[in-house]
DNA sequence: ACATATTTGCAACATAATTGCAATAACATG
DNA sequence: CATGTTATTGCAATTATGTTGCAAATATGT
């Protein structure tokens, strides 16, 4: 579907980003595939056409202007996925719930589950929610059976 | 409070761990304070007494025995609470909130609110539930006023 | 006081992230 | 489509963070 390179092409313009190989490289393999993409797998793929420290710019950037969300899995690793329209460098909407399976280890991103906000003691303010739950994710439990 | 001391011990005791210097210093670094306690900290305070390399051990043996549990903030750090009476070493209980205040970084053990239960598709089967809220902190609310 | 097993500190190693800078590539402009 | 400007990249060096093996030191039961 070669229709996704200048729909990227347009994304990075729209945020002031030129249009470079490292870039559109990032946004095919995440928009490519149906969970999070943790940084280790990213390297490991693009990285012997890509420098190390220029994907780690090339995350950074994306993030700041609301093209991608950061997910920190159980290990405190990152793992990164297109954001759903809405975010923008101002304001990231990504508080739908993130599934991180314990077989599997991908990260799914339940966009159409809304955080449950929880009843905080008064005098706390909350302003964003962060909900990971872990567990056996749709497709590891169809194998086990 | 000195009776925190043998308190300490007797916790240290029960799960087969010896009564040491870093062990003690810990516990109460960590029941002195109202919020968890990130590593660096922690590492930053007993760095002259113990090294580094104990202080992870320690960490790692309090984590496994259920005498702390880690709560990793927003940039993967980790931060330890000690837990409140029902874990062990076969289980967690700490699914409750945590409160990542935005302006003086603690981390707040909610230990009231418990983690509201989202509706996941079908197929997945949550195990653990892990919510970060961010915001304003009751004590960082009360300066600003 | 002594024997034993645990715990600690040290040094070395391994991995992950950051910074400065020069070379390169993108793209607006003429 | 050549060219100047600015953003982007790669490389090397540095810093930060986490891990491992092992010998010395310490806690604790007897």
């Amino acid at each position: 579907m070669d229709n996704n390179i200048t729909r990227f092409e347009e994304l990075l313009v729209k945020n002031g980003l030129k249009r470079t190989g490292a870039r559109l490289q990032v946004l095919e393999i995440l928009s490519g595939r149906d969970s999070a993409t943790s940084q280790p797998y990213l390297e490991q793929v693009m990285g012997k056409v890509v420098d190390r420290v220029t994907l780690y710019r090339v995350l950074q950037a994306f993030e700041e202007k609301g093209i991608i969300h950061k997910v920190l899995d159980s290990h405190g690793t990152a793992n990164y996925a297109i954001c759903s329209d809405g975010c923008d460098a101002h304001q990231h909407h990504d508080e739908h719930v993130h599934f991180d399976c314990d077989n599997c280890h991908k990260i799914y991103c339940l966009e159409s589950v809304k955080i449950p906000v929880p009843k905080v003691p008064s005098g706390f303010k909350v302003q964003h929610l962060n909900l990971i739950a872990t567990g056996i994710c749709s497709a590891c439990t169809d194998k086990v059976n």
